[in-house]
DNA sequence: ATGAAAGCGCTAACAG
DNA sequence: CTGTTAGCGCTTTCAT
């Protein structure tokens, strides 16, 4: 093998050296072409060609104080939540010369902290955080800092930090409004950990109602399909009879719709099923899946763009809301006269 | 709202100055603490505590010529096929102190090289790879700069690179053989494009058998749910009478699973289907889903390793084949004799 | 329009 | 054990 420093780049000199210019020409030539003649314009072209010349990231960033890099803090990666959401966030970023360094945080404040101080002193520019529930130490990192930082997945005007998302609540409760309006009275609201989780916390909030002829019940278990999939197993030998589950998350709603079919109650015959989400598998199950969708790409472009124009040119972002809307599909309907 | 350049970081010559010392003292500290006299070192820490000191990792890059930076291309984050190994690589890496940026390609040699470049241009000190399959641009790449690169998700121990992955024929040929075992006669083979993906080329390989008695049809189709549900849709309208589906991935696995449910095809008693890669998920399901389990996450910590002491230590990884093996559940059964 | 030269924040010899 | 001093590769005045 051979040894991986075998002929060092080329740099700035060498290409000045080469195009018989100085290094302030050859800066020039990558920074402001337009100010350099049309000629050693095209000598230091060559020269930057043929000698394959990259600028260093790092001596860049040294000087100007940009490293145009961002970072993501993100609860998981496990299921397809963010994944969508990371996905449009790289794209558009690209658009905007941005790298995108994604830390996952399994949801827990400590881990958070930690992950933002390092992402801050590999330099990041700038932060992607996922909600608006933060430990102090975080809080702190980013006013000493200064770091620009926009949250995702959550909606607040009042937020300190600008949030790009939805209407947790309202997301929820479009979903509850759906199932009491097919005639549901026994609820059941399925949702993962509220620690440290406000879009669980504001969903729950929603899935709630005043009327006297309806009871919710809330279950908590694990964020997946196999949390889903428990909370069937642990209600129906508990004897709970549910005339619909309301899943927080799509992920949710699946491992309770499979596990409901595993056990041989027909959805939505004899129990509806509603997520909230519409991932893109949301529309193939059998029956397909009612739920709530919430826009994560078109929030995950939305908020690059916000972030690379504060980075960029300072100006602020103001909060945005993306709307939610039900989807009704198969997996809920109206309740059959009993 | 103030502006975020208020006050400038603190340096090493701030450090230094409070702290009645020379730079290199404090750089000492900072790299090689072993070496500088308690006092001196308790004196700096305070120092560097009181001032808020972190050092720039720029400058450290450009000195040093480590970016402490990693990058992986992958195709996608559409579908957990990916995430669990992003997430895994990510986990293990932060423990040897490098940070992971995260490239997708759409599983595009052209996308994938220019990606490639500007991961190289902000300094990454390796890539992951998906496969190895790439195109010329990236070959080049990656020899000119002699930036070490592991191959995942594929094993080739004659690859140029170091593949961390497993045996994607013999993946399929395992669940080939499942299903003939079974008495499977008639099977459909759904895979994704194969252009540009030598996953999928090599699992298509090895579905394949040489018993006059098993008839094997192979069908291309989107890598997705939908994909495999659109697949089912289109075999049905063509008449096609398939036995069992022999689905390339998980992902279509599932959307074949529910396409034939909603068709009133019952699975596995009309037709059994088995999937490839174990997804979290695909024990959920209902029937639960038979599959071939390929270890995504221990390959991530693994590929995460062997780049980082490679990067770190300069010894090249052993390429490494992690084991398929199958995972039989409820969605695949004996045929019935007819 | 171009060049010379002074750094940016840090590491790494080399002295002491 | 600690300080001095060169750079690393680039951007940026300030001259010319």
């Amino acid at each position: 093998m051979v040894s991986r420093r075998e002929k060092k780049r080329a740099n700035l000199r060498d290409v000045a050296k080469a195009a018989n210019v100085s290094v302030a020409t050859v800066s020039r030539v990558l920074n402001t072409p337009g100010v350099v003649q049309k000629d050693t314009l095209l000598r230091v072209q060559n020269a930057i060609a043929a000698l394959n010349f990259h600028p260093s990231a790092a001596a860049r960033a040294i000087n100007s104080g940009r490293s145009k890099i961002l970072g993501a803090l993100i609860p998981s990666l496990d299921n397809d939540i963010f994944a969508l959401t990371i996905e449009a966030l790289e794209n558009r970023l690209g658009d905007y010369g941005f790298s995108l360094v994604v830390a996952t945080t399994a949801e827990d404040p400590i881990q958070e902290a930690r992950k933002a101080k390092e992402l801050v002193n590999i330099g990041v520019e700038g932060l992607f955080l996922s909600g608006v529930s933060y430990s102090a130490d975080l809080h702190d990192l980013l006013r000493r800092t200064g770091v620009p930082a926009v949250a995702m997945s959550y909606f607040d005007p009042d937020f300190e930090y600008p949030t790009i998302g939805y209407d947790n609540k309202k997301a929820a409760q479009t979903a509850l409004e759906h199932l009491v309006a097919l005639g549901h009275q026994r609820i059941a609201v399925v949702h993962g950990p509220q620690t440290n989780n406000d879009r669980t916390r504001a969903r729950i909030l929603g899935a709630s109602t005043q009327r006297a002829d309806v009871s919710v019940t809330y279950l908590e278990t694990e964020l997946s399909v196999a949390g889903g999939a428990e909370m069937v197993v642990r209600t129906l030998a508990a004897g709970h009879g549910f005339d619909a589950y309301l899943c927080v998350s799509d992920v949710l709603a699946y491992g309770v719709l499979f596990e409901l079919q595993r056990r041989g109650i027909a959805v939505p015959a004899a129990a509806s099923v509603v997520g909230i989400h519409d991932l893109p598998s949301a529309q193939h199950t059998s029956p397909r899946l009612t739920t709530v969708r919430l826009p994560a790409k078109e929030m995950g472009t939305s908020a690059a763009e916000a972030l690379a124009e504060w980075v960029e040119n300072d100006i602020r972002p103001a909060p945005r809301c993306f709307e939610s809307v039900l989807v009704p599909r198969e997996s809920s309907v109206a309740k059959p006269a009993s």
